[in-house]
RNA sequence: GCGCGCAUAGCUCAGUGGAUAGAGCGCUGCCCUCCGGAGGCAGAGGUCGUAGGUUCGAAUCCUACUGCGCGCGCCA
């Protein structure tokens, strides 16, 4: 929580956090602990009628204080009043001892005042104890172009990571690239079969992509297979580079797979492993004793032929991610490596590591429909469906957020008549609208200071956790001077609020905790969701509240609120990789 | 057979202990002398797969079962 103890602290401290903390003080109070017991939450109603906000605490805290829950909330409400004084503007009990809270608009001007007092760190370095973490996604074969389930998995994985960058930790995106072993020998192979007009091995890579990269390389037909296999390998890396950068993502570290065997590095993975007894040979093979952490059985590292296995390679390459200094890794699969999790996080045990640090997220898969209907001809066609095509189709923005829309564990439709659809029906088109209506109605108040470029904000600065829990900048900024023109209002009279701007406030606050929640879960579908919302909140109040033309004071608090509202859209959109656009 | 995941409105999906379970699409009926109608309002629509259990309270946690998906190689 970004809490501060400056000059003034009605400015800089969050509402919401200091509104919990109140509530868990009064809580306290009336237990006679030092602290409320957990499980106390402050909660969002659903009903207007059950206040801006309310609280569990007495239900969880009667069991304790051996009264009855009603009598217990109203204890609490009472102890309440007094910490809050005037910003509290009522507190009734409800129901079975719910503790339903309004406050008074003096705390939501000083709440919308917060949000514009750094509007660059606004939810920013939330997170409670920031990591180094490596994020590794994508990897896809370099046999081939980036497919459906790699389109899904790139979204998923660059929107996590821009959201853990903000939140606070230091992040490396990795790619790892297999370009080593069996599959590789086959590529080369399936491209010198082309080049020499012969048909590709039963075993080998079909394709009009792999006649492009014999066309593409001088002499195909007398090069060694081993030769064009390379060859092949970095003009995929290359191609799916492409892909990458039209769909906005960033990758930090492209690892290859052949470098851990040029240097050593897997040699000595191997020894560590068998110093430790945690490898045995048998049969003629050498095995890892999975089966001792929880794996269903042991697994082979070198096969009796020789050939090492992918796994051992794989071992090697997590080794050398903890050996790189990283707390966390994050691994993101596709559906069918679910079988892997159990052996792989075996492994990072033998290794002597924490398996709790070694977290891989299983991506479901993806269907393509269009207009309800199932597009793809068989259940594995989707491989086959290239990302190019679909951004060709729909538009990146469209494709990132469609493919972070839903949660990664569940099995998702893509409807491609809607993702097309430049209207309202359209989810990211509904977001995006809001953005580049707020952004007219300020060129049309004269406002300058809207963000440069793509309409995308500027990227946090990094944080760390020292400087999280440190005081905002001074209001030096257009921003800042804005917080000001609202605190000052503050002072004075101010308009009663309208019940669909104080509506519009609450969405904004909550936007750091949803940062917080969106990392602890993984779970970046979860920001798609609140920028529909904050989106609605905002038509709402736009329908309610007219903007420009009604006295000074009004118009300024009004702009504000606009300010906040944009800068939060862009943000959120950011986070997602998707476009916030000025105009559309 | 074993393992992992999923099951919520007609459809696609949110909702990891709180009040009468939500959104979008679709459907029905409305609203443009209004800062962007690329918008908004109202309505119909539910046995949260089934059966037990845990507790003040369960879509949410536990157990069993049913259905669907994925995986189960000395492939990657």
């Amino acid at each position: 929580m970004t809490d501060s103890g400056s000059a003034s602290p009605s400015l800089r401290s969050d509402p919401l956090a200091a509104l919990r903390r109140a509530v868990n003080a009064a809580a306290a109070g009336v237990v006679g602990a030092a602290e409320a017991p957990s499980g106390v939450a402050l909660e969002r109603p659903r009903k207007a009628a059950h206040g801006d906000f309310a609280t569990n605490a007495a239900m969880v805290c009667a069991p304790v204080a051996r009264d009855n829950p009603r009598n217990v909330a109203r204890k609490i409400g009472e102890a309440l009043a007094e910490q809050l004084g005037v910003d509290l503007g009522a507190a009734e009990v409800a129901g079975p001892g719910f503790l339903n809270l309004r406050l008074a608009d003096g705390w939501y001007r000083d709440a919308l005042a917060f949000v514009l007092s750094a509007p660059d760190r606004f939810g920013a370095g939330v997170a409670e104890s920031p990591e180094r973490i490596n994020v590794e996604f994508v990897s896809a074969n370099p046999t081939g172009p980036m497919h459906l389930g790699h389109g899904r998995n790139a979204a998923y994985g660059d929107s996590l990571c821009r959201i853990f960058e903000f939140a606070g930790h230091e992040v490396s995106r990795e790619f790892y690239i297999n370009d080593f072993g069996s599959q590789v020998a086959r590529f080369g192979a399936s491209i010198s079969a082309r080049a020499r007009g012969e048909h590709v091995p039963e075993d080998g890579y079909q394709g009009e992509y792999v006649d492009e990269i014999a066309a593409a390389i001088d002499g195909a037909a007398e090069l060694e297979e081993s030769d064009l296999a390379q060859r092949g390998v970095a003009m995929m890396i290359e191609r799916i580079r492409a892909t990458l950068e039209r769909m906005g993502v960033r990758i930090d570290t492209w690892f290859s797979e052949r470098t851990l065997l040029d240097d050593g590095r897997f040699e000595r993975a191997l020894d560590t492993l068998a110093a430790a007894s945690e490898s045995f040979e048998h049969d003629g093979a050498l095995w890892l004793r999975t089966s001792k952490y929880g794996d269903d059985k042991d697994r082979v590292l070198r096969r009796t032929n020789g050939e090492y296995t992918y796994f051992s390679t794989d071992i090697a390459y997590h080794a050398d991610k903890y050996a790189r200094g990283f707390k966390r890794l994050i691994d993101v699969w596709g559906a069918d490596h679910h079988g892997y999790v159990a052996r792989m996080k075996s492994a990072v045990a033998a290794l002597g590591g924490d398996p709790d640090t070694f977290e891989p997220v299983i991506m479901q898969l993806v269907n393509l429909t269009e207009n309800g209907k199932r597009v793809q001809m068989s259940k594995r066609s989707g491989e086959f469906v290239p990302v190019d095509d679909l951004i060709e189709d729909i538009g990146a923005d469209a494709l990132r957020f469609f493919m972070v829309q839903r949660s990664h564990e569940t099995t998702m439709d893509l409807d491609l008549a809607l993702a097309r659809e430049q209207s309202d029906k359209n989810p990211v088109y509904y977001v995006q609208y809001a953005h580049a209506r707020i952004a007219s109605i300020l060129r049309k108040a004269g406002e300058p200071g809207a963000p440069e470029g793509e309409g995308s904000v500027e990227p946090a600065a990094p944080v760390t956790g020292e400087a999280a829990g440190q005081s905002v900048p001074a209001a030096d900024s257009a921003a800042g001077v804005a917080a000001q023109a609202v605190a000052r209002s503050t002072a004075g009279a101010g308009h009663e609020l309208h019940a669909s701007e104080r509506a519009l406030i609450r969405k904004l606050i909550e936007f750091p905790d949803e940062i917080a929640e969106t990392c602890l879960r993984r779970a970046p579908h979860r920001l798609t969701i609140y920028g529909r919302d904050l989106a609605a909140e905002f038509s709402a109040f736009y329908r309610d509240c007219k903007v420009i033309g009604d006295d000074a004071p009004v118009q300024e608090f009004r702009l504000a609120l606009c300010r906040a509202t944009r800068d939060t859209l862009a943000r959120t959109l950011d986070l997602l990789g998707v476009s916030a656009p000025q105009s559309m």
